[in-house]
RNA sequence: UACCCGGUGGUGUAAUCGGUAACACAAGAGGUUUUGGUCCUCUCGUUGGAGGUUCGAGUCCUCCCCGGGUAGCCA
């Protein structure tokens, strides 16, 4: 009885929940940690963050707001080779950009390093950790491999003094890079291969961002990363699945330190159709010049998705309906489009824009006059209210709006055929120009009076109503089109022996130059969004100028028409 | 042929101590409509397989099959 009852009681405000939070959910009933959550969120300073870094983000500030406690920002920067500076500030603008706040615990793994450095003085003492002076090539060797056990390294019974003296002189810079390292003391048979005495230290003399040549030997992800987790009191290490091997290593050096010992969990990773979310290949799409820049309109990172016209809104929309599992998978990036329209459907005033021009004539509307129709801004929020379109005799209309022969089921604008001018007037066509190759380069009509505004008061009814602007007031504009970046859903998977770059998608651009939009748009801000009517979102790119505005197609309008197109072409 | 982790409709997730498969997207069909948009309605799975325990199993047990990860001095 009592159990109905509460279920009843949560079905207004549906608790979302997974895996993860059950697990916290329960340590904090249980007391552990005093009650309280800590979280972070670790990246590498080393490349542009994409949607699949917003999930780990989103499942790290997230949980932590809602258990009441606070996520961290860490920088992960144990590998001065590969980060900069660079980096570190696009990745904040990033987060914030997303709606999330550090405040002031912005930390990096090397404000650690000399705490992490007293530290492996501490295993050495306990005999758990060495100096091995075996080359990578070596230790790689002799490490054995997934079915084979490995061998021990001729120096792991080393006395404690020589490893505490040889750290000493590693740190003083006496040795070549790559000549030394420490490792843990663990299990040279162990079945994991993470615990196979993985190195701890390693010596490079590179200048680290933050550091600069203070540290010629850095700590390696494995023994930085737990400690620091321990350092800044984190309760649970949220993490994606290819660390779960090495959570055992995480657990050993934290129980031999004898230190605050975080939990770590692990999550899976997101995927998403006709895209990749890989930092290696996200590299290779700008390096190869496939793409424009870490910010190109059609890459998932999350400063191509905001220059693209997402909104942050629309990612954690998103990220909060995917949920939170350790199974592989993919979701179909229409849930991301799905997300994407319901919020900008919600928030975009409307325009007309046609894309693909061809004049329309009205032959009985009088030469010179200029009429102001009145044209909601959003249907969806009566706040918005009207702004006036002027109406002329020469208009545009989108090209793919008229068909000399129509197809089945095409009930736009063909000879004969009457159809209503948004806002405007109902008009019939009543021949066509066409240019000595046999385009159309001119569409007449007629326009009925009675009809102003749209609506006809004999009641009769038209089966299309098209988007239009006044050829003399319209203002030209380059729009850029993008379509999926890859064909396959799956773009890695490619035949062999071919690139995986053969499945790029060649018209994932298309720039178009000739667009015409309503003149309300001349000032319209870098970054502001505009539904066309009957075609889709649109924002403003940063290249855009006064007088030379260039549009993104942020994504179209969901287009039955479309889809009747496809199966017919398919059926034919 | 090692170890770890997974396997619910086309996709992604739900399903409290085992109690009779839910939500969203997609797809298809229909309705409304001054955007072939929005909105509304309907259709589409018996939970990888085989056994077992039980009044009852997606949830427990056994075996099998399939998928992913792991052999950087990367993270």
């Amino acid at each position: 009885m009592s159990n109905h009852e509460k279920s009843t009681g949560n079905k207004e405000t549906p608790e979302r929940s997974d895996f993860i939070r059950e697990i916290i959910k329960r340590d904090v009933a249980d007391g552990k940690n005093g009650g309280k959550v800590a979280t972070r969120w670790p990246p590498e300073p080393n490349a542009y963050i994409h949607i699949g870094h917003a999930k780990a983000i989103n499942i790290n500030f997230g949980i932590a707001e809602e258990f009441s406690g606070k996520c961290n920002l860490r920088f992960d920067d144990t590998n001065p080779t590969r980060e900069e500076q660079e980096f570190v500030d696009a990745i904040k603008q990033d987060i914030r950009w997303l709606g999330f706040d550090w405040e002031e615990r912005e930390y990096y793994a090397s404000d650690y390093f000399d705490r992490l450095y007293e530290w492996a003085v501490e295993l050495i003492k306990k005999g758990k950790a060495y100096v091995c002076d075996l080359s990578a090539e070596e230790v790689s060797k002799t490490r054995g491999t997934l079915t084979t056990p490995g061998t021990h390294s001729p120096y792991r019974n080393r006395p404690v003094d020589e490893n505490l003296d040889l750290l000493e002189r590693m740190r003083a810079g006496e040795f070549p890079d790559g000549s030394r390292t420490l490792r843990a003391k663990i299990d040279m048979v162990h079945p994991n291969m993470n615990m196979r005495d993985p190195v701890m230290y390693r010596i490079l003399r590179a200048t680290h961002h933050r550091t600069g040549d203070k540290w010629c030997i850095y700590p390696t992800y494995d023994w930085a990363h737990g400690q620091s987790d321990s350092i800044e009191g984190i309760t649970h290490s949220l993490c994606s699945i290819e660390f779960e091997n090495h959570r055992p290593l995480y657990n050993w050096f934290l129980d031999e330190l004898g230190v605050h010992h975080p939990r770590q969990i692990e999550f899976a990773r997101l995927n998403i159709t006709y895209t990749v979310l890989s930092k290696r290949r996200l590299v290779e799409l700008v390096n190869g010049g496939h793409v424009e820049g870490y910010d190109d309109p059609r890459l998932p990172t999350l400063a191509g998705l905001r220059r693209r016209g997402y909104t942050p809104e629309v990612i954690r929309e998103f990220l909060a309906l995917i949920g939170v599992d350790k199974t592989d998978s993919t979701v179909d990036v229409q849930l991301l489009e799905h997300c994407l329209r319901r919020n900008l459907n919600l928030r975009s005033p409307r325009r007309m824009g046609v894309l693909r021009p061809v004049r329309l004539v009205i032959d009985n509307y009088p030469e010179g006059r200029v009429e102001e129709m009145e044209a909601v801004n959003n249907p969806e929020d009566a706040s918005a209210g009207t702004r006036a379109v002027p109406f002329s005799k020469v208009l545009y209309i989108e090209r793919d709006d008229f068909r000399e022969v129509p197809p089945p089921k095409y009930w736009r604008l063909a000879p004969g055929r009457e159809v209503r001018l948004r806002y405007a007037y109902f008009v019939t066509c009543t021949g066509v120009v066409k240019d000595d190759a046999g385009n159309v380069v001119e569409v007449h009509c007629t326009y009925d009076p009675a009809t102003k505004g749209g609506d006809a008061p004999d009641g009769r009814k038209v089966k299309a109503t098209l988007h239009w602007v006044s050829a003399e007031h319209a203002l030209q504009a380059e729009v850029r089109l993008y379509d999926h970046l890859f064909i396959k859903k799956d773009p890695t998977d490619y035949p062999e022996g071919a690139d995986w770059t053969a499945n790029l998608n060649p018209k994932s651009l298309e720039v178009i130059t000739n667009a015409r939009v309503e003149e309300s748009l001349a000032d319209a801000a870098v970054g502001s969004r505009w539904q066309f009517e009957r075609l889709g979102y649109f924002c403003v790119d940063p290249d855009s100028r006064p007088g030379a505005l260039v549009f993104n197609r942020t994504v179209t309008l969901r287009d039955t028409w479309a889809k009747i197109q496809k199966a017919q072409k398919a059926g034919k």
